[in-house]
DNA sequence: CACTTGACCTGTCCGC
DNA sequence: TGCGGACAGGTCAAGT
């Protein structure tokens, strides 16, 4: 569930909190969530020095001092919460906040951090354990797999429409949500902004690639950059347990349009809007507008 | 090769 | 109330 703009919260909360904190201690309790932890952690974890936060698709990067990386991908259900010995570690925040007292049952790994400032920890949480963190040299994260391949993100300035374009016309035969899901055409789209951009765009989300008209790709475009951008205003999208750093939620869900808004009134026309599956999975739009024009030739 | 489905997990919800 | 099963949906591996 954290997409893009919930990533990108988390590290736009991370990146103020973070650096210049130092990794004095790290616990794990489930071993695929920190699968390397056991022949790294001490020799390039402990004692070194937070220098940055990054984020590229729905990856966080936490560069070391020790010239060593923190990777984490927080899958569906992972959190990543920082508390500060003040906070006493989980006595929660008054509002907005989604959790307690940390760690919790999901909590999976913990990191301890000191600074002049005093002591904090970090919890990665996360209840489906899909999630994880690598520690891995800086130099080696541009070689990941997942980074090799992974598309452009949406929201660089030098993305334009017709990258955009040209991107998706790499899936020509498959639906135009499957391609926008596909993390190798373009970083970071997930279940809730394709649903949101292709509402916005008038498009069934089943459409082949090669029936979307160029005018159709470019409404997409701008759709799609519109909700990404208006849910990292809105510090992302709580359907069920997301976070930022803070434990807090986002409001992005209250301005959604179609996703999780099923038997309620499109906002554009008024006709009830359904949920369906296409791509294998949960796929909410309006049946009037946007209408399946059919498959590929 | 292009594309789709299943596995990884646990909590929640729905029907019996 | 309890219980089984479907469902949630990011990514990789396996299947068509």
């Amino acid at each position: 569930m954290p997409e893009l703009p919930e990533v990108e919260t988390i590290k736009i909360g991370l990146a103020k909190l973070l650096p210049g904190q130092t990794i004095s201690r790290v616990e794990h309790d489930w071993p695929k969530s920190f699968p390397n932890a056991p022949t790294d952690v001490e020799n390039f974890l402990i004692g070194a020095k937070v220098k940055e936060v990054r984020r590229r698709a729905k990856v966080l990067l936490i560069d070391l001092d020790s010239d060593y990386t923190l990777m984490i991908h927080l899958k569906m259900t992972g959190q990543l919460v920082y508390r500060s010995e003040k906070d006493r570690f989980g006595a929660g925040h008054p509002t907005e906040s989604l959790i307690g007292k940390l760690p919790d049952k999901s909590t999976r790994v913990t990191f301890d951090l000191s600074s002049a400032k005093g002591k904090a920890k970090l919890f990665l949480n996360d209840q489906r354990k899909f999630g994880w963190v690598r520690l891995m040299p800086t130099v080696e994260v541009p070689n990941v797999d997942f980074l090799k391949k992974v598309g452009p993100e949406p929201l660089e300035a030098s993305f334009t429409d017709k990258a955009f374009k040209q991107r998706l016309l790499k899936r020509p035969n498959t639906s135009i949500k499957a391609a926008l899901l596909d993390q190798t055409v373009i970083a970071g789209v997930g279940n809730i902004y394709a649903d949101e951009s292709l509402w916005g765009a008038k498009l069934h989300p089943a459409t082949h690639v090669n029936k979307v008209s160029d005018r159709a790709f470019n409404i997409l475009f701008k759709e799609l950059q519109y909700v990404l951008r208006l849910s990292i205003e809105k510090g992302g999208s709580t359907d069920k347990n997301y976070v930022n750093a803070e434990g807090k939620k986002g409001s992005y869900m209250s301005f959604a349009r179609v996703f999780r808004r099923e038997g309620q009134a499109c906002p554009r026309c008024g006709t009830i809007i359904i949920k369906t599956r296409v791509a294998g999975r949960g796929t909410h739009l309006c049946p009037k507008e946007q209408k399946f024009v059919g498959a590929a030739k």
